[in-house]
DNA sequence: CCCAAATTACGGGAATACCCGTATTGACCC
DNA sequence: GGGTCAATACGGGTATTCCCGTAATTTGGG
């Protein structure tokens, strides 16, 4: 909204990349420069070059060498101030974990995307907040809480609220046993390594996808 | 995107949503309706006689009878499929949480929005998606975050990940002692009731404002 | 009416975490 | 050079959770 923005996209397919760029260029008043990059190498050279303000990047990318959460890595780390958009066919639960969690990404994207949910990509991550497609989102969502059943949403619930096993026990007139059983099938069926881990998991998950809330 | 939204602005100040009403009419192509209600029961009346997408309310909205946060969870029992963006003068940080986790609103704006930001709330939660102003944000990540130190998230960020403290006490070659102090006074100054919640709050905030993220 | 899934529950021991407090070191600041 | 705070660490006891397994009862479809 500010000073148009300098976008680059990483991405090996040139047609998808040109077709994105074009699109892009239609909105000159929001962004000054969209500049392409086919591998890795061009897309460092391009960063050190121009100060880029959001990188759009094709997780899929260069999978022969690095893949695309190497990059978005290398990226971070050697130049924090650029916002990445990833891109993807198919979302991948961990995947979505990684990106925002350890490497800092600011925006997820499926590749199917309108015009408008991109625009609207960029516009929200160049000001400083975060985007998640809402369909990788539901996607995401569908994909491990489907198992879930509602009672035992409801002790995770619980649990993230602070209350421990012996007080959820109390609250929904249960045994503990039967607590401590739901909790050891959550955490089994989510692959988290333990309770605390099944909450971060569980707050990732709700704060992603509010809709299916609970 | 698709189809021209409905928007309810439910709030005390006549002359601001006044003022915010006629903003919004100004993209009929968006917005085709915006209704204004100053008190809960005529916002009840404005939910049931119309099928309102939006729902824009103030946390301070009456403050007598009902507060914005009872009225938001009865309009989420009520009328599930309205979308509620919540406006705030000064921003708390458990406020954010229960609105979020618990009553399921959409988006959450600081009353010294442009109009470029409450469009894009908006847009952003009309399709589906969650917004969060980056000042509020950054308001709650300073509240809090700020008092606890770079070793300490360290390991918060790890009992996330899933590690027991013995685990975390290997990996950073040090004590069990030191790993369980460090886990305490961050539990005491968030005022968390015990891991588990530490690390629902810890995730809740990072995925709220990342930025500064570890 | 039966089957799969959800919900309930227990035993028993090992492993962990929690809660009190106390305390030493080193860094940084005025 | 004294104050504050971060980071380190311990003792000792209690409370809680975790991990095996097993299994009775609902409940909701087909």
């Amino acid at each position: 909204m500010d000073k148009p923005l300098k976008i680059l996209i990483a991405e090996d397919s040139v047609i998808f990349s040109q077709g994105l760029q074009q699109l892009l260029l239609q909105y000159p008043e929001k962004i000054s420069a969209v500049f392409v990059a086919h591998d890795y190498q061009e897309t460092l050279v391009r960063l050190s070059e121009t100060d880029i303000d959001i990188l759009i990047l094709d997780l899929n990318f260069e999978s022969t060498h690095f893949d695309g959460f190497t990059i978005a890595r290398k990226v971070k780390e050697n130049y924090p101030l650029v916002k990445i958009i990833v891109l993807t066919q198919q979302a991948k639960i961990d995947s979505y974990e990684i990106l925002f969690s350890e490497i800092g990404v600011q925006g997820y994207l499926d590749k199917k995307l309108g015009v408008g949910e991109t625009l609207e990509a960029i516009e929200t991550v160049a000001e400083g907040n975060t985007y998640a497609d809402k369909n990788i989102k539901a996607m995401l969502e569908i994909g491990r809480w489907m198992e879930i059943s509602k009672r035992e949403k409801e002790i995770v619930e619980l649990l993230a609220q602070g209350l421990t096993q012996k007080e959820i026990a109390d609250k929904l007139y249960i045994s503990i046993r039967t607590v401590e059983t739901h909790i050891k099938n959550c955490t089994q069926k989510l692959d988290a390594r333990n309770t605390v881990n099944l909450i971060s998991i569980y707050v990732s998950y709700k704060n992603a996808n509010r809709e299916g809330a609970l």
